[in-house]
DNA sequence: CTGAAAGCGCTTACAG
DNA sequence: CTGAAAGCGCTTACAG
């Protein structure tokens, strides 16, 4: 690569003239402008950004981070985009990292080295070991849809958002309801659950019926529909269940599609509202995940004028109920 | 913040020796090791990612850089991930760009000023004035989903869905068939229904009946599916079109919906392939997102071993019926 | 095991 | 308008 000191020999100048060519600066002789920017083309020459930075001292990078463990997820999809429109208005870049289990610790080796301007982290609980690394990590860190003790956290309340489920369910009289959810969840759709189960409990007691569906992460949306399908038919035929609560929208589409087997008209809710719902109008509870991008966005610029207040900052988003039918 | 100098200071030791501990060297004696990362904790030291790059003369910064017109699209997320899910088993960053049309010109200036390794632009035509910009750009440069004369440009051959959607719904029989589209489409959408016209004038002439929708990218999924569903339902009772092409599988919900409202059987057809339509079984083109985003990476780590091939190289991906019902 | 010194590729007062 | 020189924060042979 060529640099600043092969253009000012080939253009029979100083680095420095070369250097304010560079910096577009008007102070150039405009023959000796054109000289030193023919020999730039003529060897190709691109400045180092690095060097640049170097020597501008511009010493954090601008450059915001995102861990984010599941790129294809609507929802996470949706976070990103509620950090990207409040952090782009900033003109700060956004380097993404997308971890696996098994990449977790190389990214948190690359992601140390990038001198973040900030870190989001995307629903991603630290393992102990883990620990010790971010500790080390001094820009703002900022967890997302997790509750990480010790730092500023965003989350939703999914104990919540089953209760705004199991009112809707009982303002429809039901005389015993469907759960269908999914083998091996996370904490935050258990929490889902609980929030519902609860609130039954506590106003109008009545038989719940639950079907664990045991679900690969890696099928098509086809086959989490089709199993929810069953188990909606199979709810149906054996108690005669007709209001279902399911984990997700994606499961509640099988619902959806068990209608045409069932004579009565069931009364479904789904969970979190994912753009082609509205198109299916599927009663369901709304997750705020472009708020929480946006808030989670708002959060970090402010941390990084007044650094680490103490006790770091919680934000707990409610979910809404939208009710389709 | 405190640089190498301030620690060898603290600790009363030579900046070699700071140095030698960032590198974890074992070449220092214990003790002094411990004074370093004592004095390091106690400033609060982070080093200068820049200046480490600048001293290891990592010229390239192992960064690829995507330039996205709309973070919430699924087909460009599919391109993402199929991008994604190569570069990163090559230990690579990924910064991304969110594009507007209000911040086209800041975000080409700060892509310039990245020193990427390589840039992958999705579906973005290129405006004359912008041309120049990236002609300083050396490193590679490859467009997705779009041909740009000169660059490496992979895409999907647009003309050969609208033919295979033709064939499909020749192969039932119809005496007309509805297209529904939307106004305003970029070329890419308009060449799948020019493939579609051309193969039923060639093979089977018969009455088109065109409706394009007048349709705001802001709006939810919901009004764009209900104006399809009542173009559907127009178009049946007033010609009796029980045949339909739909520009995109959210159109296409419309029509699934309309079915409800029409007495006799519709065949219809949508376009993409987005993951809920295998849950409603919607019969449609599959884009090959995923394998456009994976070939993209695959050449951009191809060309950076040996670049700029001429003429610079071309790959057309073929979409696939999905046939569902 | 440790330090003095050169170098990575740029910018920018300062002097002329 | 231009050049010599110091500096940005690190790394790394070289010598001791």
């Amino acid at each position: 690569m060529a640099t600043i000191y092969d253009i000012a020999k080939r253009a029979g100048v100083s680095i420095a003239t070369v250097s304010r060519v560079l910096q577009k600066s008007s102070k150039v002789k405009p023959e000796t402008y054109a000289k030193v920017l023919h020999a730039m083309q003529e060897l190709n020459y691109t400045p180092s950004a690095i060097a640049q930075r170097l020597a501008n001292k511009e010493i954090t990078s601008s450059t915001f981070g995102i861990l984010i463990p599941d790129i294809s997820n609507l929802f996470f999809i949706e976070i990103l985009r509620g950090i990207y429109d409040t952090i782009r208005l900033q003109e700060n870049n956004i380097l993404l990292f997308s971890i696996t289990p098994q990449s977790r610790a190389t990214v948190f080796d690359r992601v140390q080295k990038e001198n973040l301007q900030g870190l989001f982290v995307i629903s991603f609980p630290l393992l102990p070991e883990e620990q010790d690394v971010f500790r080390q990590f001094f820009s703002p860190l900022i967890f997302l849809e997790n509750i990480q003790p010790g730092y500023p956290s965003l989350f939703i309340n999914n104990y919540k958002g089953g209760e705004l489920a199991a009112e809707y369910l009982l303002s429809h009289h039901p005389s015993s309801i469907g759960l269908i959810g999914e083998k091996g969840s996370p904490f935050p759709q258990i929490e889902r659950f609980i929030g519902f189960k609860e609130y039954i409990q506590k106003r109008h007691p009545l038989p719940l019926y639950e079907e664990y569906l045991t679900i690969d992460a890696h099928f098509p949306y086809e086959s989490y529909t089709e199993m929810a399908r069953e188990a909606t038919i199979k709810l149906y035929a054996q108690y005669g269940v007709k209001h279902f609560f399911f984990y997700s929208d994606v499961l509640a589409y099988g619902g959806i599609k068990a209608q045409k087997d069932i004579p009565e008209k069931i009364i479904m809710i789904g969970y979190d509202d994912i753009p082609t719902s509205s198109a299916f109008h599927l009663t369901t509870i709304h997750q705020p995940g472009y708020e929480l991008g946006k808030k989670g966005a708002e959060l970090m610029l402010s941390l990084i004028k007044n650094p680490s207040p103490t006790p770091p900052p919680r934000l707990c988003l409610e979910p809404t109920l939208i009710v389709r039918d």
